[in-house]
DNA sequence: ACAGTATGATACAGATCGGTCTCTATCTTA
DNA sequence: TAAGATAGAGACCGATCTGTATCATACTGT
């Protein structure tokens, strides 16, 4: 039975159209008029949903940031031991930068427009940035002692990040490659 | 002699005020009005040195930029082999990671916000990115062959990148010391 | 002293911002 | 069929946005 009037999926009308207007324009350059008229949804409608444009913001990096916890979770699924598992995201940032419509990280925008500490859209970056680093420590974990293990870790995040600016930038093949070259570097050395 | 109307004084005051405020702000959120007033200077003296909003934060950017390479130009000069080279750069970062101001990378937070290749903005931002990829690459040069320089150069530029945007969420010490012992795992391969 | 220039102060234009309000229409549930 | 919840449409608010125009003032080199 159709729900022309069903309130989840006004509610995430909502969130989808936000998310391809903030990706493609930014936080702050993109207005909540363009938001209800490319979602065609009234003005109320958003505002019932979402009590201001920040908290819209911030559920828009919540969606996503369990959208990809939940692809990176069955990637891994298919991987064994950590270096494969290591691999499938390289697999995935690379699939990602190839995409038409990729436009950078979300995440990363959304702290370069929302830099203060305490800020519900900061704090949403940090914890999903923090869980990605987590994701990474958890599987070098077991390869390797935890000083190496928490170094790596955090060495690979920052390359990821890295050839995510360089995939803006046009270089994304180039980069995901030279990372992938690095990471092998990295752990190299700790578990051959 | 006192030059209070001086025109080349006025446009510096403007530059540097307005990097303050986008480094804290953002550019969007940073209103004309709100830097005229922090700089006190009339509006129309900032329109008659930069023709719109958009070419003042190109001339920020080239300013900032013209500052970034110079210092590195300083600190490498007290450096002989490329390692040594490589950890100025390092020194650099870390020491900017602590400052009191320390907002995250004016230039990633550009790309954010002006993502469309072809704007002032972006192209401004992209050639400042490659000119410190191909610092990285000239130091780099002498000390191995040259797939392996170009792989390590793009590698150490995007552990920058990563651990810039780690201290913007409070992490910059550690990020920079993993960053550093990435490097050395990276560069220790090939030039011992 | 004079002409030319840069500046400050301020009002203004036209658009857009985030957010509120009202009213009507449509759906669901009972 | 009636009550209640949700939606759409759009006027509206005050503030702010980029950019322009005006005009008096203060400084410059000659």
């Amino acid at each position: 039975m159709p729900r022309p009037l069903d309130p989840a999926n006004k509610r995430q009308q909502i969130i989808d159209t936000a998310y391809e207007l903030f990706s493609r324009s930014g936080y702050h350059a993109t207005g909540t008029d363009r938001i209800i008229a490319e979602a065609n949804v009234a003005k109320m409608t958003m505002y019932r949903n979402f009590s201001t444009k920040d908290a819209l913001i911030v559920e828009v990096l919540n969606y996503r940031a369990a959208h990809f916890d939940a692809r990176l979770d069955r990637l891994a699924e298919g991987a064994s031991t950590p270096r494969e598992k290591i691999d499938t995201i390289f697999d995935w940032y690379e699939r990602w930068f190839m995409s038409i419509d990729f436009h950078g990280c979300l995440f990363a925008h959304a702290l370069a427009e929302f830099g203060e500490p305490g800020h519900p859209v900061f704090d949403a970056v940090a914890e999903h940035k923090n869980s990605l680093k987590d994701r990474l420590l958890r599987i070098l974990g077991p390869a390797m002692n935890e000083d190496q293990a928490i170094s790596a870790s955090d060495a690979i995040f920052m390359l990821l990040e890295g050839a995510t600016l360089m995939a803006q930038m046009g270089q994304g093949p180039k980069a995901i490659r030279h990372a992938r070259q690095a990471a092998s570097s990295i752990l190299g050395i700790a578990d051959g």
